[in-house]
DNA sequence: CTAACATACTTACGGACCGTACGGAAGTAA
DNA sequence: TTACTTCCGTACGGTCCGTAAGTATGTTAG
């Protein structure tokens, strides 16, 4: 029930300003008359904003340009501050932490990868990331958000770990402290999968999708779901769990209790079982491209269990592309053509398969994206615009 | 790219005249001061707003009411005059159709229901859709926006039926022709499924539901999925085909090959083949009331298979609830009570599980909301509020 | 070197909207 | 009848936008 009124004629210039601001950090550069133009506002309305923007510091009006009209006066150029603000994104992994920070055009200014002791990680986190903004000469106020990601469930109400196999360290509101003793600014946290979902669809191959489901696969299997453009996460933030697909997978077996059915029967466990030697995922993935039996074998057998958990997406979803992520992108192209060929044999229509572009950068790139709508949604937008 | 901008003050009225008649629609009567206050606004800016609104027809000034305030000068009461358009719904089933008129409130004013010939479909309807509107005392002119369902598959772009197996006499633009002829207005053809899916949403009992799936079960089954709050397509057009969900149910029998692997396996034809004997859905239902151990047993089994899609639905989306509707739902909560049942073995926290509270009626409130969807956006929204 | 031309910027004004303020209107309670 | 409360209507100042006229700063042609 809370609806945008306009209160007073001030609305007016917030509203021109924020879609003016929209308009330049897409294009980055541009002259007032051509911001006009493309509005739909008086060259006066503009200049208005403008002015507003300026002083907010989010804009900067440059040298006029001579290149930019073949005659006639030169126009003045006015740019996307970018460097007005920072975020922050942190991908935590068993070991080891990636920190980020990027601009407010979504550049990397400075990173760091540092590796994290288990114990007294909250300090040792805070620490990293106070040297990575000592590097790229910013103060703790500088930085506008943070998003971190690690491996685990989150809570999304508190952003407190409340399970994570592979990094107990980070139950609790491990991350959360460290961060926030470390910079003035709220602090996301979310599963790394769900991040790197966010990250595929920004960065990755295909950009314009609406439906993208970005598939984690590895020894365990996640899946991050886009829909309407926005990242789907269910009534108890647990959309995409695949990892708990039934699709009559035998019964678990010696060992394997902890994995879900759909993990038993694809994941990276079973297919270096199936090979039947004592061999690792490199290794596999060299087999493979030598053409030997064994390795192509295992590959297609979990390719063809794959793509029944494929087929059962396409089923429910009907999404665009499904992105392939994780530990078994290793294998390269070879597992993709295993899947697709099972794919054949469907009734429906499959959607494009791909293997992730991005990598293990998919994440972090998720976390700045995640960061930057924070950002849009809470300075950019009209609301946030106030004359001062 | 297409950012709202403010141009010329006009606008402010523009949006505080919508906001306005947002909160009024969902009040439905109140008096200009509250108005203010609940908006935000100062009572000028209201009034001003009322009489743009009132000139379109959309509100009603009426007498002041002097039970309002229990002291001082009654206030002049304002309305929505939910009769100042009206929107059609039409549900097309083999042999019949209803058709229904509201107003836009969504109050149901005028319905009935007519059989319809499988040979000159297009002008049967357009006479029925005639008789319907004299009725009501409408005219062609009065109708806003029209939405029609039918079983079958829609190309959304044209709005023409491609596929149909139970009313192959739709195929084409049959429904679109003979709807247009009747009517002045926009119209709009689903897929029943789809648009039971919306209805189930908007007056089913789970209101405020983010994440919802429709599962229309009978000899064939499908989905509908509400997620975000709206209708989830796919890439498409075919998100929710459960039917093709395979859960290593066995291969195509005879006479199964039209059917999916879910439908196969869990379809009201099979639940009917399983129980050995040759009996309807009603005598099945009446059976297992008695409690006769052959009915009982059959509709446990199907129970425990679909229970298995349910699970699969639940990995994927994590749903806040699944209704059930469809033939199927004459077997009443025995049905419920099995699948939920076999839900028990499930590792994961699973959805709510609900049948359907309004039937067939599902389709029809919602080509309504549709319809009322299509009228907020294209006749209540700021756009759409001009000075006269 | 100057005039003609093109584009951009600046200033001034009218129109429209909102909020505040004040007076009148229409009730109830003493 | 008077006091009080609440609502309505009008007038005024403030801010925003658009239009228009004038000024500034370039290029091009002679």
């Amino acid at each position: 029930m809370e609806r945008t009124v306009a209160v007073g004629t001030k609305f007016m210039l917030e509203v021109n300003a924020s879609a003016i601001l929209t308009h330049l950090r897409s294009a980055g550069r541009a002259s007032v008359s051509a911001l006009a133009k493309q509005a739909g506002l008086s060259r006066q309305a503009v200049s208005r904003s403008l002015a507003v923007l300026e002083s907010m510091g989010l804009v900067e009006i440059s040298a006029p340009d001579r290149a930019a009209t073949p005659t006639g006066r030169p126009p003045q150029m006015v740019r996307f501050r970018a460097e007005a603000g920072h975020v922050l994104g942190v991908d935590m992994q068993p070991g080891h932490a990636r920190i980020v920070v990027a601009d407010l055009a979504g550049d990397i200014t400075s990173e760091a990868t540092v590796s994290l002791p288990r114990k007294g990680l909250s300090r040792a986190l805070t620490a990293a990331v106070g040297r990575v903004l000592d590097e790229a000469g910013l103060r703790p106020g500088d930085i506008w958000h943070v998003s971190a990601a690690a491996p685990g469930i989150v809570d999304p109400a508190t952003g407190h770990f409340t399970l994570s196999v592979s990094m107990p360290e980070v139950v609790g509101d491990t991350i959360l402290a460290g961060l926030r003793a470390a910079v003035e600014a709220p602090v996301y946290v979310d599963n790394d999968v769900k991040l790197a979902t966010t990250g595929e669809r920004w960065r990755g191959t295909p950009h314009a999708e609406d439906a993208l489901v970005f598939i984690d696969w590895g020894e365990r299997i996640g899946a991050g779901i886009v829909l309407h453009g926005q990242l789907f996460r269910g009534a108890s933030n647990d959309a995409g769990d695949i990892g708990y697909l039934d699709l009559c997978a035998p019964p678990a077996s010696e060992g394997d209790e902890d994995l879900g059915p759909f993990e038993r029967w694809v994941g990276t466990r079973e297919l270096l079982r199936l090979t039947g030697r004592a061999v690792t995922l490199p290794e596999l993935a060299a087999a493979a491209g030598r053409g030997e039996d064994w390795a192509v074998s295992a590959i297609g057998t979990v390719g063809a269990r794959f793509a029944k958990g494929v087929a059962a997406i396409r089923a429910l979803l009907d999404p665009d592309v499904i992105v392939i992520g994780g530990d078994i992108t290793q294998l390269g192209t070879g597992l993709l053509d295993a899947v697709t060929d099972a794919l054949r044999a469907e009734q429906l229509a499959q959607p494009r398969l791909e293997i992730s572009a991005l990598g293990a950068d998919a994440i972090i790139h998720g976390a700045i994206r995640h960061s930057l709508s924070w950002v849009e949604r809470e300075r950019f937008d009209v609301s946030a615009i106030r004359r001062v």
